[in-house]
DNA sequence: TGGCTCCATCGTAATTTTACGATGAAGGGC
DNA sequence: GCCCTTCATCGTAAAATTACGATGGAGCCA
């Protein structure tokens, strides 16, 4: 996959953007955290038939791609749709084709 | 990843959309395909580093999608985007979140 | 301090994805 | 008929993804 030189940064950004949600889970807990804001790591395991480092490892996806964001509130960490970046990939989504 | 349950179908297609956009590869054949409207697969080929196996095995998981469509003519294949489909993808984008 | 909760990370197994060469089907021109 | 082009598919190797249990760091409260 050399193909990367042949995106421009943007559409590299977007690409990781999609590949992120591009997982049915991971999906899904984009969809929950908007649901549910600002709720924590183990509220999310608990909505689902996965174990916990398997949520963490996807949160950490999600993280990596700019989509979600969290917040650490004692012991536990709060995450949340990162709205901005959200914003700017339905913008470039809307743009592109 | 038992959560397919979770989601709706429309929910599984759009994750299955951005799966297949995901791919930086890919989204560069969907690029090319909005700037070469109605080329055939060995345009593509030549314009990738890749093999045309590789290249139609793309091809593939971009069709499974409904992301493009390929209308045969003669010994050749002329692929563009699927607009209709495309802008269904659009509009849940934004809508969604 | 001790114990508890919350979470990320490590190590690892199973599955999926990505890429390739080889093969063959289908259409067109001679 | 024969060849040439175009393309999908098969088989397969390498790499990435997905999932899990185990471990340990960090914060909080008694």
């Amino acid at each position: 996959m050399k193909n990367n030189d042949r995106l421009t940064p943007d559409e590299e950004r977007l690409a990781k953007m999609m590949k992120a949600m591009g997982n049915p889970t991971r999906l899904w807990i984009m969809r929950y955290l908007t649901e549910h804001p600002m709720c924590i790591t183990a509220d999310i395991v608990e909505a689902t038939p996965l174990a916990q480092a398997t949520v963490s490892q996807h949160l950490k996806v999600l993280r990596d791609a700019g989509l979600i964001c969290g917040t650490v509130e004692g012991p536990a960490i709060n995450y949340c749709v990162d709205d901005d970046n959200l914003v700017w990939f339905q913008g470039k989504v809307q743009e592109l084709f």
